[in-house]
DNA sequence: GATGAATGAGGATTCATTCAT
DNA sequence: TATGAATGAATCCTCATTCAT
């Protein structure tokens, strides 16, 4: 199917509400994330997919309706455990103390599976799935967090996208040179995000 | 073939002597770049590579044992054109001057052709092709600019890497987003990292 | 891919549980054995035998991992009736009757289907197949019928060996010279084995 | 091109005068034959005998229409060592002496080039080859031998096409087993051969 | 004559998706 | 609902052959 060849729905077919169904969806998710971070793109396809899930090719077109459904459901599977600790930021009393957790979760998230979060960014980039994919919410709490410590901060949804980039690129350069120690890799993290606010922040 | 397959060769495959064949070559590498621009990798494949350039897809095999080779052949023609812009940081008086050359030259081969850079960026970091591409020199330029800029720098090398990498995440993400508006990218990119080397410089 | 390349299975990719499977298998190994015969390895390509088989090209590639797996189940296949009926020759009483036997499966063998048997034998000869080929337990069988017909013979193995060759060499002669006369040809093959063997046997 | 397509010339394109020109046929006709020996099927094309005759593709197309035409050329350049070895046969004084130098000859053509001879001898079989390589003066002489030798022979004719097939068979499996040892060889060879005639000879 | 660039039909293989059971 | 056999469009790649230089 052609990059650009519209749609055809994104979303679940049908929302498993049998528990049994739930296992099998989550099982098949699991099973895209693994068969990604072992053998990339390339082995990305159903058949394994399902196989490795243990259910048959046959059930995996009962919950998915195609194959770009299964990676935006993983993308969010993804995403969510992502927002829920970027939500945190919003409850820290400092402005300061906000950032700082937002910094972190993001080097979290990226640092968790590495690999699979690395693929994931790709496969986001993807027009076809970027419509499905809005993070809009992400980004708003990012630039409510920045708002709060850098109040006078002239565009602070510009900085959201730039930390978010900063983060990932850095994060994501020390993945594949296979990096393992989080704390320098966080020292230097923070020090480029402070650094560009630091430089950005005032007009 | 699985990604890890220990690979075909992915160096040309006859050094073009002729004019005429040197054409050739030139017109398949241009037209993978269009194709990859405007569809994507969903659309990069070696028949439309060829139909594009204008050759038969027997002509393309010629010069490329495979479709891989001619991704790296992409790759090599941007990141030449990169490593001469570079190595001009390196002619410049001031350190400062070198870091700031080393930037822009940073930010411009990210934002010629962004989305051929983004989407080169990501077939680069497939292990059969990161073999091949060990583009060590510019980093070891990157390095060296560093030093000079910063001489009491305590690790230049990871600097370096960082840079790079808080380069692409910022202005792919700006390509993504479409932004045009180049003197407010640079601006930004230029926050980012000199506020990251300030706070890693000194130890 | 060069003959030495290490390959790539050759074993069937999934045993068909099913009957339907099964039935499919087998037409395709049909199908494979008449376009040999019919055609030649030149019309042996496998959207051809995919064709006569009236399955899509994609079940053919369900069951056989590639075009050498067809190759191999389609010699099984015929060297297994072989193995059968060669075998009944270690249940003759007499050492005579069982080499009389024995000579007489493998002219019946070569006979069958003579093109097809002398086209399996080139294939069997390309050393990407040999491996998974191993015949060992025909020339054991043969071996043992040789031991009990000369007891005193020196090199039964040998012989045994020979005794294949010698058969082949008239067998397939005779089949392209489109020969048909079984009795004078199993003639001729008896007087050149049991002539070997006169005169080999005693030391 | 398929297996009955008809003819197309098989002789050289021209008789090459020039001295230089012979030499160019020669050295084609001997990369073809390593090329074989070495690759199989596999690897006989006919831009890879070109390049290690050192010549152009171009040039091996002025000396031979086709690529079938360069197999029979090989074939024919290996049949006519035979034929001048096998000739001596008949200035032999006794029957007997002229049929073993025949076995001995039969023997010696296998054994020379094992692999190359086997491959030829397949090659020899295809419907587009066997036209053009009518060998009949080869069984011709083989038949004159044996009726020196067994003047009562019924067949004389069947016996000698029976006679090159149990050479060749036995040869052949003895060279796919990679045997060395000639003298050995050949007197398996000459107990099947001199066993057949015998119990073949008189009826 | 020689060269080698170019051609393109042919053939192997993959994988998303459907549908009969 | 689950299963997995079947499908075939899409791709990669090879190699015999031609022809402009």
């Amino acid at each position: 199917m052609n990059e650009r060849t519209p749609h055809k729905r994104l979303r679940p077919r049908k929302t498993p509400s049998q528990p049994r169904s739930e296992e099998t969806v989550a099982s098949i998710i699991e099973a895209a994330a693994q068969i990604l971070e072992a053998d990339g793109f390339n082995g990305f396809n159903t058949n394994a997919v399902a196989a490795r899930a243990g259910v048959s090719i046959g059930s995996l077109y009962q919950y998915f309706p195609g194959k770009d459904a299964l990676t935006v459901a993983l993308i969010r599977r993804e995403t969510t455990r992502f927002h829920e600790d970027i939500a945190v930021a919003l409850t820290k009393r400092s402005g300061k103390a906000g950032l700082e957790h937002l910094i972190g979760a993001a080097v979290r998230q990226q640092l968790q599976r590495p690999r699979l979060a690395r693929l994931l960014d790709i496969a986001e980039g993807r027009p076809a799935l970027r419509d499905e994919l809005a993070k809009p919410e992400l980004e708003q709490i990012a630039t409510e967090v920045i708002k709060r410590a850098i109040p006078r901060h002239a565009h602070p949804e510009v900085a959201a996208g730039d930390l978010f980039a900063i983060v990932r690129g850095i994060v994501d350069a020390a993945g594949e040179r296979g990096e393992t120690d989080i704390e320098n890799l966080e020292y230097r993290v923070r020090a480029a995000v402070f650094g560009y606010l630091s430089k950005t922040g005032t007009p």
